[in-house]
DNA sequence: TACTAACACGCAAACGTTTTCGCTGAGAAT
DNA sequence: ATTCTCAGCGAAAACGTTTGCGTGTTAGTA
């Protein structure tokens, strides 16, 4: 009904100019004691609050960080978020989401839309479709225009920013290892294709773990999943394929899977196929996630700390924009990950 | 490095006025073909794009919408999210959320936050600690100010605001009918305390649904769980609980769950007393999330199509920002319900 | 009395747009 | 030669702030 009060109201109606309400407002000492508390009244009662926008256009700063991501529903995602604005919360900045849908044009023009003043700078986890692209001119163009851009789990090693990540190749050498020790033979590897960064590290992870076992590693008892398929299909294929995974190699005693998706689909198949876990079979996931957590059995998994990342991140991106000096060198940051033990694990 | 490039320094450049850069990039029929086509070019040269904080306060809507959540890392709350973003996108807005952690307190800060200019609406879901409070003082002052809300899921009926919600009644008639159907005479309800809205009203629609089938309704067979207690310790009491109501109710032979969580839950505790599913106990939740699909045995389930409350109230509230006469009457939107039947039925 | 200094406030610019209005000059009409 | 018309552009206000600087009033000092 009636609209935010602004400082030209206050002024004339207290009959005074519109700077000196200002400086009331904040409390200069230039200002009398008394104007002061007649103004500072005044604004308490009709509820006043500086204009955003006013204040953002003056200084040239929204205190606003923008987040894109590939997808909302997902547990590491919205870990992440999660700490972002935990953080970014604390430090008196906004967040504002941008969803690419794995998509290039819409990473594209969401980011063009919120790079026009919106916002101080991008949190970023790349798109699917961008990663097999590799087109980044986006990315180049925000960073040349001044704008900081963190990015996190997916990123592209090429751009000149600060990154978040995990070290993959460690994480998943943890989760072999641990099935290693745990007296399993045939480890199979269920992974995605390679133009996902992190899928091939993990790879790379699992084949080194391997070799330093001096355990042969057999192409057959690797399973890279393309999930170009969305939702409904996408299961029934991913489950016939670990079928198929399980029946030409019944010696597979062990599976490491890159999320826990895949992972708790492999314990599904395998007990369809009167496999016992973890007796017969051993299963390591990746990311603690609510399925890792309320599977049967409990999925033993590698967590990656979303929430800690988020945080990082957003303390990366706040320290950037309010640096002096956009110059200075970028960083990468490394987040410590850890073998949660379960049930799926002997 | 270059700071992006504005209207004014394009006017200068082309020893224009910034008035006829204006124009000419809106393809004003006032300025020449031939001025017109020189500050184009040029402006495309440069990446022009207009600065988005100015046009916010010049035209006193910023093309945002708030969105204002108890909690992210939740299947539902994401889905709406998606639902909210994927509308608001096609029609040129953006989402900004905040996050209130079920705190009364972080939903007020939030809320005036962005109320302060940065938003031109609000989509929200109360937190747990605010419907305990019944403290709406913020909901109406925002009204009062002439911003719209739209609430959905945990929807308070005293404030005059558009709203969208399930039937949740009928939705948990559909559950415990389903289970009567299939023969189950003594059904168990693992519900939430009363002042959660939703969970009260599936209460309701659980003993509606018994007193219809003429079956009476035994009140050792209700368990309010009070989830004030966090993560961690939080399963284990559901789980203890759970379990007292299972062994103190040997007769049991049907549970509905007012969420996915609740429902796998006691399908495990179940199975970890001896009962098969869904041969002993037939078990339905609600909510279709990650959970329900992927638990083993699937769970049966009432779904509520978040993505779709989300997009209904993203097009109520941009229905209402930009609507010229902001007193319409106050609408509520049901939407529909599904039973969705996997495993954990017969 | 005259000068100075401090105090308390107003003025105006700036952030980047859009848009209304008015001005200028050139060609046409009288 | 004088007036009219109109195309083409510039000036300025407005959105709501903050802030440096200028200014008038008063009190204090010589």
């Amino acid at each position: 009904m009636k609209r935010k009060i602004t400082l030209k109201q206050i002024a004339k109606e207290l009959d005074v100019s519109i700077g000196t309400v200002s400086k009331a407002l904040r409390n200069s000492q230039e200002i009398s004691e008394e104007t002061k508390e007649k103004i500072q009244a005044f604004a308490k009662y009709y509820n006043y609050r500086p204009n955003n926008i006013a204040l953002s256009l003056k200084n040239r700063k929204t205190k606003t960080i923008g987040v894109i991501i590939p997808e909302i529903v997902h547990h590491f995602f919205t870990k992440v978020i999660q700490g972002i604005e935990h953080l970014a919360n604390k430090k008196g900045y906004n967040v504002i989401i941008g969803l690419s849908n794995e998509s290039f044009d819409k990473e594209v023009i969401n980011m063009e839309m919120l790079a026009s003043g919106s916002i101080d700078g991008f949190i970023m986890s790349i798109s699917k479709q961008t990663l097999l692209k590799q087109d980044y001119h986006h990315l180049n163009e925000t960073i040349n225009q001044g704008m900081p851009i963190v990015m996190f789990d997916r990123v592209v090693s090429e751009i000149r920013c600060d990154k978040v990540i995990i070290d993959d190749v460690e994480a998943a050498k943890k989760a072999v290892n641990k099935l290693v020790a745990n007296n399993c033979k045939h480890i199979a590897l269920i992974t995605t294709m390679d133009y996902i960064s992190v899928g091939r590290l993990r790879t790379q992870g699992y084949i080194e773990a391997l070799n330093k076992h001096e355990i042969t590693t057999e192409a057959e008892l690797i399973l890279k999943v393309d999930d170009k398929l969305v939702s409904e299909d996408y299961i029934d294929v991913l489950e016939k394929e670990i079928k198929t995974l399980f029946l030409m190699n019944p010696q597979i005693d062990g599976v490491f899977a890159v999320n826990e998706l895949y992972a708790v689909t492999a314990m599904k198949v395998a007990r369809n196929l009167g496999k016992r876990i973890p007796e017969d079979i051993q299963v390591i996931g990746f990311t603690d996630g609510v399925l890792s957590r309320h599977a049967t059995p409990s999925l033993t998994t590698v967590t990656q700390y979303g929430h800690k990342i988020g945080e990082v991140a957003a303390s990366l991106i706040i320290e950037k924009i309010e640096s002096e000096s956009p110059e200075d060198p970028v960083r990468t940051v490394v987040i410590e990950t850890e073998l949660i033990e379960r049930e799926s694990t002997k």
